[in-house]
RNA sequence: GGACCUGUGGUGCAGCCUGGAGUGCACGCCGCCCUGUCAAGGCGGAGGUCGCGGGUUCAAAUCCCGUCAGGUCCGCCA
């Protein structure tokens, strides 16, 4: 059991590690008090505990320490008497016996509890983040990250990446999200800003002939915050020269199995895959959560000739929703209230009963409309049936959203599916001037089979993009990046671009090309939400050491806050006093 | 910018709907007792701006309005 990394000057064994195969080794353990248990003036039990777990410390006499006061016992590792092994600790066999006890620092009692069955407000949490890291359950998410973590580098390595350090201090790039803005303190009035990601250096790194690019990166966007969204966040960031989409695929999927199999044990199957279209077609969504069903029925032909009003539009998609007959008329008033908020003009829902359907729509339908409702994805009594009618888009991400509220499991149940979505749209949708607007980004190379509809045609061009989905969350994104000037030319001016703005935009990396870009491609993961998942957590704050709140405050430290007057001088800048 | 949920001794809750004395439960903390406990046990005790402000009322933790903080979501995140 014992690793050299066990032993340091001050203790030799870590207290969770301790087993009946060390008995009657004297060696010194450190750790915080977990525990007390006293018996008098002749006994107490004091448990010890690190981050490998607890040790049972026998203590002949009465003990003047308490709850997180730093220790380090030296004692005896000795079977516990028949009858005092406790089943539910590692070291339940043995304990510490004959026990010199040091107190290395007192401690005030915590303002949160540690280790007990409790968990406390995450705003308490949050406050007194240095002790809520104590606690078992966040120094395993983090442990677990670290695993990750290492196992992405090693499987960058071996596959002969080479590792890039790119600035946090960068020049603002007009598209995308809102950026951190750092004041210049040697130029007044000018800023750097925080990179929202990596993107032009990596690509600079590939006109550079680094052809295999990798980096952990940390990434900083000025957006509102969610469950799987901080201000700054962790990439996985790649590119990579002279290569195909398929190239990327096979780099990402070794890494992403290696990091599953270091954090949980086991090694995933083969990635699937599924293009943007089928995705929203089945789905609803571009990151379909493939552990559970109730895939989107297409009922558009049974309905091309309806009565009823409300499901007559170029699209009728339905979903079955197991067992939902009994959900509660406030509840599908709020799930139609939802799909409205969506774009759908409303929400159809068809109980399916013993004796047929009940719906306030039913009177409507024809005997074959009712019949096709009554038989979507098999449905049986006891269910509940979902229809949308509107546009294609808007039906299917209108049920694609109630499908997640209604049958998404808990992410710590599993399991973990994976899928990379592809073929997704060049441009979606058409901007306030008219012009299309980039999915993803500018420079993403358009499908080839679709190259000559690039002006005829815009949006429906698929692009060479495609995403990474883990149990619906969007892991990341990639791209085959248009390295021909020929091409980016009528990208750009597609998107309605001139020259001029082009290279006010995108000079640096305009000019780059110039002198001999390689073809490349390059893919992007967030290794906060892969961590969140493999360690079964609803949010990345539960995998991240220091997280912000919703409102971006940091309780902690109390960041963020006014600074001195002087600093601002320094940097050339003052505050206007809030309008208030 | 918007919707919804939450805020009660150090911690976690109940009380709120249906107004009537800061009432209750569990953990923790302090003191005393206890030689095999491990969610130790027994006895005793301390600890409160019911987030904050205003309103209604004879009376507000409770009802109403506003506000702040935390969370989930929409917008936003090329």
């Amino acid at each position: 059991m014992s690793t050299p990394s066990e032993s340091t000057a001050m203790r030799d064994r870590f207290c969770g590690t301790l087993r009946t195969s060390d008995v009657g080794t004297r060696l010194a353990v450190c750790g915080w008090v977990a525990k007390r248990r006293e018996h008098g003036e002749h006994l107490a039990f004091v448990d010890l505990r690190d981050h490998t777990g607890l040790i049972q410390c026998v203590i002949d006499g009465a003990v003047d320490v308490h709850s997180e006061f730093v220790l380090r016992v030296t004692g005896t590792v000795t079977v516990r008497p028949e009858g005092t092994l406790n089943p539910h600790l590692g070291t339940g066999e043995v304990e510490l016996a004959d026990c010199v006890v040091e107190v290395l620092a007192t401690a005030e009692t915590p303002p949160l509890s540690i280790g007990g069955r409790v968990e406390s407000d995450e705003q308490v949490r949050l406050k007194w983040r240095f002790l809520d890291l104590r606690q078992d359950r966040m120094q395993k998410n983090l442990r677990l990250r670290a695993r990750i973590n290492s196992a992405i580098r090693a499987a960058f390595d071996r596959q002969g990446f080479c590792e890039v350090e790119t600035p946090l201090l960068w020049a603002p790039t007009p598209e995308g999200a809102r950026e951190f803005v750092i004041p210049s303190r040697h130029f007044p009035g000018s800023f750097y800003v925080l990179p929202q990601s990596p993107q032009l250096a990596k690509q600079l790194l590939m006109v550079a002939g680094f052809d295999r690019y990798y980096q952990i990166a940390r990434c900083m966007r000025d957006e509102d915050l969610r469950a799987d969204r901080q201000y700054e966040f962790t990439q996985l960031d790649v590119e990579a020269s002279f290569v195909t989409q398929e190239d990327v695929f096979g780099f990402v999927t070794e890494a992403v199995l290696d990091a599953a199999e270091a954090a949980t044990g086991e090694r995933p199957g083969p990635i699937e895959r599924l293009t943007w279209f089928e995705c929203l077609d089945r789905f609803g969504t571009d990151k379909p959560d493939l552990r559970f069903g109730m895939e989107l029925v297409d009922l558009t032909e049974q309905f091309a000739a309806t009565e009823a009003r409300a499901l007559r539009a170029p699209t009728v998609k339905a979903m079955r929703v197991p067992g939902g007959a009994d959900l509660a008329r406030a509840r599908l008033d709020a799930m139609t209230e939802r799909a409205k908020q969506l774009g759908a003009g409303g929400l159809a829902w068809f109980r399916v009963t013993e004796s047929g359907l009940d719906s306030p729509l039913l009177k409507f339908l024809s005997d074959e409309e009712a019949v096709a409702v009554a038989r979507v994805d098999d449905a049986v009594p006891g269910d509940l049936v979902l229809a949308v009618a509107d546009v294609h888009a808007v039906a299917c991400r209108a049920l694609g959203a109630l499908r997640v509220a209604l049958g998404s499991p808990p992410v710590a149940q599993g399991p973990h599916r994976y899928c990379w979505v592809t073929e997704f749209p060049l441009f979606e949708g058409l901007g306030a001037d008219g012009a299309p607007l980039s999915a993803h980004h500018p420079f993403t190379m358009p499908h080839p089979d679709d190259l000559d509809r690039l002006e005829s045609d815009p949006l429906s061009v698929r692009s060479q993009s495609y995403d990474l989905v883990l149990n619906g969350w969007e892991l990341g994104s990639g791209s085959v990046r248009i390295h021909r000037g020929d091409i980016q030319r009528r990208v750009f001016s597609v998107l309605r671009m001139t020259d001029e703005e082009a290279e006010q935009r995108f000079g640096f990396l305009l000019g780059a090309f110039r002198y001999g870009a390689p073809p490349h491609a390059g893919f992007a993961f967030g290794i906060d939400r892969l961590a969140a998942i493999f360690a079964g957590e609803e949010n990345i704050r539960e995998v991240i050491a220091f997280p912000k709140t919703q409102s971006g405050a940091d309780l902690m430290t109390g960041a963020p806050t006014p600074i001195a007057a002087s600093q601002l001088a320094e940097v050339g800048i003052e505050v206007r006093p809030s309008p208030t």
